[in-house]
RNA sequence: GCUCCCAUCGUCUAGCCCGGUCUAGGACACCGCCUUUUCACGGCGGGAACAGGGGUUCGAAUCCCCUUGGGAGUACCA
């Protein structure tokens, strides 16, 4: 039997990093099994659907690496993929069970519906409530009042037993009969509801493992239900544990970034975000930590999954990146530079050579691609920054005669271009011919040639500094 | 309230199923040292956890029970 795996968003937001994981989880058990991998779309609420959602959610799951082999864009054998092109097949499904005498028409309306709950409540129970009185019925007499147009939704018969299922994660689960009461298949206006249409779907398009969010736990057991009057084979179940905010509740909007896309417009890599999610919660079996989906590969299992929720860190997510990036050829990096780079940046308009020299003295020091933008300011920045160590440099009685031997070396006509070599002349010129060396000299050139005390290699970073700029800095002590 | 789930460093986790090899391992963050005549990178080191209580056992992080704590669900949302 091939391994068939799906992920199922409702499009009624951006693609969530907790919907990320689930649909990573999915994908990446499908892959090492040799399976398929299925998007479908769970657009029954169409007040909250939006067609625009979907397509975000669709290039935020391309953005990650995440490809499917079925879905509503590519089509499929078990299509169609959106579930509100699905309604009819729902409706049969409904109906049959009506006919079966497992589920029953129920034309309660709101107020006496409300007046039950508000009784069981009273009486201490469960909210919900077997419907009585129209549990059992005449099927020509409900047809009757349909035609009529009285109102009336599909209730699901409860068969009231208890339940369990074997969860990949969890272990044995055990649902006592009273949890749910005879719950609503079809709503008023005609449109399935989710616990009922994801058996349905999951059925029809031979769903063998279901892999989603703890939250969904107990549905479960009304699912379970649904599998059983239907006749239908129950898949495998895998209830990964939430992810969690810095208050421990469930990650929400509230914790500030937590779409994809959000993530995508920082520029973060979307192989470290995905590395990061694939950890939380899960562990790599060679304690590995940084991999990429490919070197993944086939070691990914159903069996390394950790129970409890995992804790959202940005914090970490940043070394995932940082390592990520460090992992890229130069060449990559600077053409991420160059597309992220704003239109009025001065690093797309420099040389490859410049490019790539500059990368490779910056690329240890940042985590995230913009930072990396932002040092061409320490090339090409004209000002003294006001620090102790700077006020020190300063105060030396070297530092004047080495800037005003810098000066003149400048101010040569035939100089064009700094380089390595040249740097290093002046600086073995300073120590041979005014004898300055150690702390003094090196410290000393530094404050007079960038304006700080502190920086990456100042040989190379002087090779990548147009003699324009060095001149302008110098004069800011005259 | 009721139902379900969970419980190892501040955080992510390994170990738990199949008790001894665990004075509990790794990673993030933090601190220190080395390296670098700067900063960073890197290297080395440090502090830091088996929620509590009972059992079972020669022996428990590991098995059982209770308590406590946390989370999720309890819809004509998904």
């Amino acid at each position: 039997m091939t391994v068939r795996v799906r992920f199922a968003p409702s499009p009624t937001g951006y693609l969530h990093i907790g919907g990320a994981r689930t649909a990573l989880y999915s994908y990446l058990f499908a892959r090492a099994q040799g399976g398929k991998f299925i998007l479908r779309i769970e657009d029954t609420d169409l007040e909250r659907s939006k067609r625009e959602y979907e397509l975000a959610q669709i290039e935020d799951l391309k953005w990650v690496g995440i490809t499917y082999d079925e879905g509503p864009d590519c089509g499929g054998p078990y299509g169609p993929y959106r579930q509100s092109e699905r309604f009819d097949i729902y409706q049969k499904y409904a109906w049959q069970l009506v006919e079966a005498s497992m589920a029953y028409p129920c034309f309660l309306t709101e107020d006496e519906l409300a007046a039950l709950t508000a009784q069981a409540e009273a009486e201490k129970k469960s909210p919900h409530v077997y419907h009585d009185k129209y549990r059992s019925f005449d099927l020509t007499e409900a047809r009757k009042k349909i035609a009529a147009g009285e109102p009336y939704v599909i209730r699901f018969k409860n068969p009231q037993k208890p339940y369990h299922f074997k969860d990949l994660v969890r272990g044995d689960v055990h649902f006592k009969e009273d949890m749910v009461g005879d719950f609503v298949i079809i709503r008023a206006n005609g449109l399935p509801v989710y616990n009922f249409c994801c058996v349905i779907d999951d059925v029809e398009m031979k769903i063998t493992h279901v892999i989603r969010a703890e939250e969904h736990l107990n549905n479960t057991v009304r699912q379970l239900m649904i599998y059983e009057a239907i006749k239908a084979p129950i898949p495998e179940f895998a209830h990964v544990s939430l992810l969690i905010g810095e208050d421990r509740q469930k990650l929400s909007k509230r914790h500030g970034a937590t779409s994809v896309s959000q993530y995508r417009e920082e520029n973060y890599l979307p192989e470290a975000l995905i590395n990061y999610l694939c950890l939380l919660g899960w562990s790599h079996p060679d304690e590995t930590d940084i991999f990429s989906i490919d070197e993944l590969g086939s070691k990914f299992d159903l069996t390394r999954f950790s129970k409890s929720p995992a804790l959202y860190d940005i914090q970490k997510l940043k070394f995932f990146n940082e390592q990520h990036l460090r992992r890229l050829p130069t060449s990559v990096l600077r053409e991420k530079l160059i597309a992220i780079a704003p239109t009025d940046h001065r690093f797309p308009e420099q040389t490859p050579e410049w490019q790539d020299k500059f990368i490779e003295l910056y690329k240890d020091k940042i985590q995230l691609l913009p930072e990396l933008l932002e040092k061409t300011d320490e090339v090409f920045r004209v000002e003294m920054l006001d620090e102790p160590e700077f006020q020190e440099a300063m105060s030396w009685e070297t530092t004047p005669q080495i800037r005003e031997f810098l000066k003149k070396k400048l101010d040569d006509p035939k100089l064009e271009v700094m380089t390595e070599d040249l740097y290093t002349q002046w600086m073995d010129a300073l120590k041979n011919e005014l004898k300055i060396k150690g702390k003094p000299l090196f410290m000393g050139s530094r404050a007079v040639l960038t304006g700080v005390t502190h920086g990456p290699d100042l040989k190379i970073l002087m090779a990548l500094t147009p003699i324009s700029v060095l001149k302008e800095r110098l004069a800011l002590f005259s």
